[in-house]
Formats: structure tokens, C-alpha cells, sequence
DNA sequence: CTGCATCCCGGATGATACTG
DNA sequence: CAGTATCATCCGGGATGCAG
């Protein structure tokens, strides 16, 4: 009922089995974020077919990846424990695909739920644990998050507060944490623009994040 | 060409265009074990028709994921640097899925390729380190495997050669790397055969893999 | 308005036959 | 052996409808 089968027996093809489908792990990856509504994961999905994502999200419940959860009148979609054991792949596939992304194409967009993921695979722990505790607000694109590092935690969420650092770019972010733009001339070139605070800290903010092709 | 877009740029979409075809993670999987022929991912791949096969090979060569090398007369597709580098996404995956793993279905086989992922996958080098080198020929269903362990160096090849242990399984090989099955009790119970060397290396074996849900 | 279900169409997939 | 060609089928995409 989930997905066609392979004729095969063994781990890889039982994992295809239950997320090989078109789509399903972009939802996955949506709800590691955080839990979400039907109408939340369409918006970030902005290509996918109402009825392909509703189907989706009944073959990842019966899976046992997702749970429908009834709160308070709406309902949100939450991943279970075996849903959540998924982010190490999410993550291996993130800094895989990362290596050779280029430019955005025309029709492609930044969703805050993809960003947050990005910064999570590009995070490097032991580097920032060497480094004090910071909180950016980033505006990529359309997306704006609040991201607050914290020894070797990371928590990147929606909204706003106060943070060290503030700055406005696009999708010219990736040249930045893959290093191909060294921090001081994103600034220059206007690549970043900084809203608020010392724009040094952009050198720590790409020390951070790092992941190079 | 490769495969429709999603409408986002990031690092998991990215990926999903490259390699989120239906049989492309398997056809990866394959190569992982080594340099294989056209007639060979065939038989590896049981149910996939040969045009799909065709137009798989053909968009992950565009991709820069695997080439086609002529040698000696025969062409062989191996993976490219890039494309090697998704053996952590494999692994994960594999071990994710092996989690919930259960009996075969009727028409669901064993083949000696995934069958060398799934190992790779269980292996535990910081405890085969432990161990003593040990070398294991080991026939699950119709698969016939000489697994080398030597610190926390693997080695899975097909063909003979001189052993420690000889046993035959079959799909119940998995009770013994989750752990739901002692070695001992496979012995007694004929799961497991033992055809040469002491049994009592079945211990090591389960030890040396392991991969509990 | 949210959370889906239905309908139709095009393109990807699947089975089989065939060829250099 | 290593694919290509052909054709049927099914899934995915887009628009629309509708119930709570």
C-alpha cells in the first residue's frame, strides 16, 4: 500500500520501501523542523498536489514515521520516534546534495523549514563550542530566522528576538558557508547587508557554518 | 533530464533531483560493493525492466555519479569520487530501515549486494577492534560471502577462500544482527549451520554486527 | 478558512519484444 | 551481452469542489 516493492529483502530497499516515494522525504524534513499543519506543510511544499500530499501523509502515518495529532480544533502532523531516527539521513543527503548546488533557478525558492535544515547540516559543532554563544537573525530570501548557537547547540527557529547580529541575504548564502565568499566581501559587494550589530561577527557566523564542496 | 524539480533551492532538494528516482539509491547501492557490469546490476535488480535500468544509468552518469568505463572489451559502470561519496546516506538509510525490518515476503530475495551493504551497515568497527581478525564465509539464502574483519578494516567479497567459520542461514540472519536471536539458539534450533571451524565463533560474528531497533 | 477528495490529463514507469 | 523500441498502465500535477 505505501510504495511499490522492490522483489528485494534487506535494509536499504525496506527504507525506500517507506519514504522512496516522490515527496515524502521533503515532508519528513519539513516536520524535523517542528510540528506541522496540512496547510503549513503545503506552503512549504509549494509544488506539491493537494491530493498527492494528502496521500503522503496517510502512507507515513500508517508507516508509523508521523502522527495526526488533534490540537486544540486544528490538527498538526508530528514525526514519531522512528520518524525522528530519519534526521542523520536528511542531514548525509543535505551535505551531499549542498556539495554541488549552484544557483537558484528561476522557479526555485527558499522555504524557512529548507533553510533551517541547511544550517543544520552545515553546523559544525566543534567549532562552534569554541566559540562564545551567539543568536542571528538571518533574512535568506522570503525566510527569516532566529538562530541561536550555544556551545555545541544549535536552535534555529521563525520569529524574532534579540541577537548579535542581523543581516539580510539570498540564496548568495551558500557561497558563503561553502567558502567560495570570504565574509569581508559579502559585506562590501553588498552580497549581505547587516542590519544590526558588528559585521565581524559574519566570520564567526561562517566559521559555524561551514561545509565545502 | 535527471529528474523533475521540486520548486526549492537547498541542499536535500537538490539531492532528491539527483538521486530521488525510483531505483537510483539502489543502483548506487550496488556500485558501492564495486565496479559492476550492465548484465549484473540486471540480476541485482530482479524486478527493474532494462529500459528504467537504461535511462537510470544514463541520468546518473549526467549527474556525475557514476561513468561508463570500457575495459577490456566489456563496459562497467563504477561510481565517480562524488558518487561515493553517498555512502553515508546509503548506511543511514540502510540502518534506518533495517530497524523495522521483518520476514521476507514471498517474492523478496537476497542478493549478494545488499546483502554486503546491510553488513556494512551492522558493523561495529570500535568492537570488532576488540576482537581477534577473523574471516567468515557465510551463505545467506543464495548469497555466498567471504566477510574478512581485521581491526576495523571490512572487507565483503564474493568468491572463497580459507575461513575461520563456514555457516549457512538464510533471511533469519537478521534476527541474529538485531539481537533477538542468541547464536547459541541459532546453532541448536539449525537456523544457522555451521559447516566448518567452531561454533562458538558465531559469537564473535553477532558481536562484531550488530543493529538492534 | 482549513483539510482534504475528485477529476482529468500528461509523463514516468513497467512489461515485453527486438536489435547491433 | 548491452542495450533500444514499443506500447499499456499507473502515478503525479493542476484545477476544482466541498465538508466541517
Amino acid at each position: 500500500m505505501a510504495a511499490r516493492d522492490y522483489g528485494q529483502y534487506g535494509g536499504i530497499t525496506r527504507a525506500l520501501e517507506l519514504i522512496g516515494e516522490r515527496w515524502a522525504l521533503l515532508i519528513v524534513r519539513d516536520l524535523l523542523v517542528g510540528p506541522r499543519r496540512y496547510g503549513e506543510l503545503a506552503v512549504g511544499l509549494p509544488r506539491i498536489p493537494s491530493n498527492i500530499l494528502a496521500a503522503r501523509l496517510k502512507e507515513l502515518q500508517e508507516a508509523g514515521i508521523l502522527r495526526r495529532m488533534p490540537r486544540s480544533r486544528v490538527i498538526v502532523y508530528e514525526l514519531t520516534p522512528y520518524g525522528r531516527e530519519l534526521e542523520p539521513v536528511v542531514l548525509a543527503l543535505g551535505a551531499w546534495g549542498f556539495k554541488t548546488l549552484g544557483e537558484p533557478r528561476d522557479e526555485q525558492i527558499i522555504t524557512p523549514d529548507s533553510m533551517t535544515m541547511d544550517l543544520r547540516t552545515a553546523f559544525r559543532p566543534l567549532v562552534a563550542a569554541e566559540l562564545p554563544s551567539t543568536a542571528y537573525s538571518a533574512r535568506v530570501g522570503p525566510a527569516e530566522l532566529l538562530i541561536r548557537v550555544d556551545g555545541v547547540r544549535l536552535d534555529v527557529t521563525r520569529g524574532d528576538g534579540p541577537v548579535d547580529l542581523a543581516f539580510t541575504t539570498g540564496a548568495d548564502i551558500r557561497r558563503l558557508i561553502s567558502g567560495e565568499l570570504a565574509p569581508g566581501r559579502a559585506i562590501e559587494t553588498g552580497v549581505v547587508e547587516v542590519l544590526h550589530g558588528p559585521g565581524e561577527l559574519l566570520d564567526r557566523f561562517a566559521s559555524t557554518f561551514h561545509l565545502a564542496a
